[in-house]
DNA sequence: TGACATTAGTTCTAATTAGTACCAAACTAG
DNA sequence: CTAGTTTGGTACTAATTAGAACTAATGTCA
């Protein structure tokens, strides 16, 4: 039980980070995960639901839902896709587009505000760690 | 935007994690959150709501839902108390107790089974690691 | 070609989440 | 003591979440 510290502050870690992201997110009329959506695909070719779902990891029952109130703003767009009938291509809309090119820049610097109080060596170092954890519970998880 | 891929890493790793303890919690018949509250209110006198809530981060307005489904279950009980007429005392039934103390050695097993992949030092240096950009993610989230 | 399996996305459900409004109890000044 | 404020918990809303069932289109293979 020698790693229930870690546990305990990997959570409480991800929960801080949401509670000084969110709230910067949120004054700019969007959720986390429209504006994940919204950064996944600026600068990209249309993508597919599937594609979307793998780069922002959200499940596909999930995603319907974030890209139907992201239509309903005019942000993205759903347009058919001509290589494969089941499938759709999401992209921004230009408007989606102006909001991206305000509100990414807007919100990094906010995040850098805290993520810059690291050195390099110790992001890399910590990023490092991180990454070998979360690829042994991704290999204990299909089990 | 050097701390792109810390971030990244950051939102990954929780929720690897997410992905490896979830499933193994559901097939106790509890959620996540269900299971936290339990863990917390095991072995630890009766406490009110918002003790419970500091302790397991869950906001008030939710640990409302998470209580309820918990005493439909049998598994925690409110009662009022005496001390404060505004709040009350939550505390694990002996179903409850009986349900924790198969389910929390259980689920340590399986979580062990990823955490003691790290090295004690590699533990100790990625908590403090975490603990110092969680530290600095709070002073700034209040502003 | 035709039966079968796979894949992409939507729909539905139960639970969580934060946040706001609200109520009742308790505290605090003057 | 009493008006005003604070506190603990619930009710409500909008959004997210995973997962399962479902539909339509595509791929496979005999």
């Amino acid at each position: 039980m020698e790693f229930l510290p870690l546990l305990r502050e990997l959570v409480r870690s991800y929960q801080a980070f949401e509670n000084f992201s969110a709230p910067h997110i949120k004054l700019m009329h969007l959720t986390p995960p429209q504006f994940d959506v919204i950064a996944t695909l600026a600068d990209q070719a249309p993508m597919t639901c599937k594609t979307l779902g793998e780069k922002t990891l959200i499940t596909k029952g999930t995603l319907t839902g974030i890209l139907d109130r992201l239509e309903i703003k005019g942000i993205i767009e759903r347009k058919a896709n001509e290589e494969d009938g089941r499938s759709q291509k999401i992209m921004l809309t230009l408007s989606g587009i102006a909001i991206f090119e305000h509100a990414f820049p807007n919100h990094m610097r906010h995040l850098e505000k805290a993520f810059n109080q690291l050195s390099p060596l110790e992001m890399i170092n910590l990023t490092n760690s991180l990454k070998q954890l979360r690829e042994t519970m991704e290999k204990l998880t299909q089990s």
